[in-house]
DNA sequence: TGACTATATTCATTTTTAATCATATGATAT
DNA sequence: ATATCATATGATTAAAAATGAATATAGTCA
């Protein structure tokens, strides 16, 4: 069923991870890959994982992939609105990944590594 | 995480089902297997999985052990919350188990399979 | 006590999922 | 055209999860 393929695809960290930082903003694979510090293959394939579960989608410019949260979805299931709003932003870890994004965009990175600035 | 453990256990069919039907009441062992058509030892794991998570506890009451949703977990991750209340009901899988328990409890029945009465 | 019932657990097996490496595709820039 | 970059995908391996059958444990009842 499609409900459980949702929980599925939202019952691993590095996907919470994911569709966390889609919340603050669009990303394509090369930037979360840098922020989560994780494989190309590996991001791509959970960003394929949570497309087909319908929680995400993607749009390509140029060469880039962007993904973002389909808006649908959160009407759909409204839990998952609940989830990203009220359950996941109290957890360290994944405040801790918007505080990275925040980092590499300060920097000004395009698709590379972060840098620890000792923070 | 804790958070990723919760939502591993709901994504599956069985555990939905079964918290589904705790939802209504609580039930023992033999009850859920009877209403889920599933064997005996699968019922439990999927239970003891539940448990685990935190989503459910258990009460032992003379030779049965009865289940019940923990309703701590309803306020620590309110998701869980949205998920049973708006999201479950609308699903005909689970509006039809709800249906099977009704008729287990018409039928009075203990720990028996459910006769089909061709509602 | 012995037979029986409800539940949990162990073992063996199968299925699913995750991760990694290597390669393919398609776009851009020179 | 060639080199390069971003992304996806195939193949493989490793790890985790699900299932069935059998067994163990504990409570009940006669």
């Amino acid at each position: 069923m499609n409900l459980t393929r949702v929980l599925k695809a939202l019952g691993d960290g590095t996907r919470l991870s994911i569709v966390n930082l889609l919340r603050v903003e669009n990303l394509c694979v090369c930037e979360i890959e840098a922020i989560l510090q994780s494989s190309q293959s590996n991001v791509s394939r959970h960003l394929a994982k949570l497309r087909d579960a319908g929680i995400i989608y993607s749009e390509k410019r140029s060469q880039w992939v962007y993904y973002g949260i389909n808006t649908d979805i959160l009407t759909e299931h409204s839990f998952i609105k609940t989830l990203l709003d009220e359950d996941l932003v109290k957890h360290p870890q994944y405040q801790q990944d918007v505080e990275k994004l925040r980092m590499y965009r300060e920097q000004n990175y395009e698709c590379g590594p972060i840098e620890n600035t000792g923070a």
